[in-house]
RNA sequence: ACCGCAGGUCGCCUUAUCGCCUCGAGCUUGUUUCGAGGAGGAAAGUCCGGACACCAUAGGGAAGCAUAGCGGCUAACGGCCGUCGGUCCCGAAUUCGUUUCGGGAUUAGGACAAGUGCAACAGAAAGGAUGUACAGGUAAUGCUGUAGUGAAAUCAUGUAAACUCUAUGCGGUGAAAUGCCACGUAAACCUGCGCUCGAGGGUUCCCGCCCGAGCAGGAGGGUAGGCAGAUGGAGCGUUUCGGCAACGGAACGCCUAGAUAAAUGAUAGGGCCCCGAUGUUAAAAAUCGGUGGACAGAAUCCGGCUUAUAGACCUGCUUUUUUU
RNA sequence: GGGUCAUUAACUCAGUUGGUUCAGAGUGUCACGUCGACAACGUGGAAGUCACUGGUUCGAAUCCAGUAUGACCCA
C-alpha cells in the first residue's frame, strides 16, 4: 500500500506531461503520403537533406490537410525483407514521436519522404537524433523562408 | 547414464507506457470512448498439382511439354503409402567357389526383338568387317574353347537424364483474372490493311465452328481512385471405427490475420535459456558482462516438394561403461 | 504476383546444340631479346576444381535435377 502511492504519482506525472506536451503522438493512415503522383513530384521538384543516416525529400504543398510522410529502406542495403520492414518502422516511431515540431510552423504543410541511407541495423537512438536535427533544420529554414 | 543416427513436436515468456490495422457496440456523430482479434513452419524459392474467374459451357488433327516396375491413397499431382527388382553397407549361417537368411540406406526402374545416330584410348575386330597365341575338332573353314583389349566382343553388343517408339495426361490466360462505381480526356490527327468478294479476333499451326467493323503502328492527351473478388475452408482439435500404411468414415467441440506506398510495432524493466569470465580439488550455488536469443514477414486460397533454421523436448534403434 | 536468361584465366569473351581427340583467343601480367634508356615490336612462360552440390554415363565445361549470385521483361 505505501510503495503504491509514488508510482501512481508518477503515472499521473507523466500523464500530464504528455497532455501538455504532446498533443497528438498519433500516425494513422491519413497522414501517411500513398499517391505515387506525389511522390513522383516530390523526388522531381523536392529539395533534400541530409543527416547521415537519413535522408529526407520535403516539399512545400497547399491543398492537403495534414503533412503527410513516406518512409524507404533501399533493397540495395538490405536483402531480408525483416530487416527493410524493421528499419521502416523504427522510422516512422522515430517521425511519430517528434512530428510536433513541424506542426508549430502554422499555414504551411509538407509532403515529404524519409530515406534511409546506411548499411547496418540502427540504434533507435541514433535514428531519432538525425530525425530530430532534420525536422529542426526543416522548421528553421521555412520560418526565415516566412520573414 | 552418455554418445551417435532416424522420426516427430515446440520454436522465448511477462509487466508498464506510447502507437498501428480490422471488426463489433455506445453516443456528445468525431482525425472520439469501450470491447474483441491481429504472421510462419517454412509466410521463402516459385519446382509441381488443384480450386476459382474469363476466353465457344472448349470440337478434330499436328506440334510441344510432362510422367514411366506393380498396386493403392487423393479434388489432383512429378506428392505420399505399400510392395517387387537393381546397387551399396552391416550381421549370421555356409560345402569358403560363393550362396542363403535377416536388418538398414538408396534408386527418373517402359522399349535398343521398329528405325536412325554415337561407341575416345586400348584391341585383330566396336556391328556387315577381321583374325593373334595355345588347345581341341573337321573333308575343309574362326568351326569350338581359353587367353588378351575394353564399359561392351556374335550374345537380338552397349547407350533412350541420344533422336525416337509405346502408354497415359495436358485447351489458353492468371487476382495486374473478372464485374461494378466514380473522375477525366481527343468518338480528334498521321500512315498501312479492311468493311459481307471478310481486316481482325477466340494467346503455336491447320481444319471446323463462332464473333463481325474495325485492326496494327506513330506522335500526343487523360487517368493511375473506390467497392466486390477477399478470407468458413478438400478448415482445425479430441474420441472412436475400418485399413499393414498413406488415408477414409462417424460423433462432439471450435471460429482462427485480411493489409493494399502495404497493419501486427517502439522504448524501458523483470524472468527463462545460451555463451564468456570470476569462483571451487571437482561440481553446484552465487556474482559480473553480452547492440547474445536461430531462419525468417502474409498479399486470392488450398495440397505437396525444395531450401534456411540458435536452442529445447519426446519416441525408437545401436555402441560403450557401471550396478543388480 | 507472373515470366525469361546468364555464370569459363585478373578483365572481355569463344567452345556447350551434336559427349572422349579439348579447356582456347584478345587485353593485362612475368621473363628474355632489341635500345645508351623508354615506348612500340619480337620470342617464350605462368595463371582455371569451367559458380556450387548431387545424379546419369566407361567418360560431363557440355546431359538431368537442386542450390547460390546477378541481369532483364510483363500494368
Amino acid at each position: 500500500m505505501k510503495g503504491k502511492s509514488p508510482q501512481r504519482f508518477l503515472k499521473l506525472l507523466r500523464f500530464f506531461f504528455l497532455y501538455i506536451y504532446t498533443v497528438s503522438q498519433k500516425f494513422p493512415k491519413k497522414e501517411k503520403l500513398k499517391s505515387s503522383k506525389t511522390i513522383e513530384n516530390l523526388f522531381l521538384e523536392g529539395n533534400t537533406h541530409s543527416k547521415f543516416p537519413l535522408k529526407i525529400f520535403f516539399l512545400p504543398e497547399d491543398n492537403i490537410q495534414t503533412n503527410l510522410a513516406a518512409f524507404a529502406v533501399p533493397k540495395r542495403n538490405f536483402k531480408s525483407a525483416v530487416d527493410r520492414h524493421r528499419v521502416k518502422r523504427q522510422l516512422r516511431e522515430a517521425y511519430r514521436c517528434n512530428k510536433q515540431l513541424l506542426e508549430e510552423i502554422h499555414g504551411k504543410k509538407f509532403v515529404m519522404l524519409f530515406l534511409y541511407l546506411g548499411k547496418v541495423k540502427p540504434q533507435y537512438s541514433e535514428l531519432e537524433k538525425a530525425m530530430v536535427k532534420l525536422l529542426k533544420k526543416i522548421k528553421d529554414e521555412m520560418s526565415h523562408d516566412k520573414d
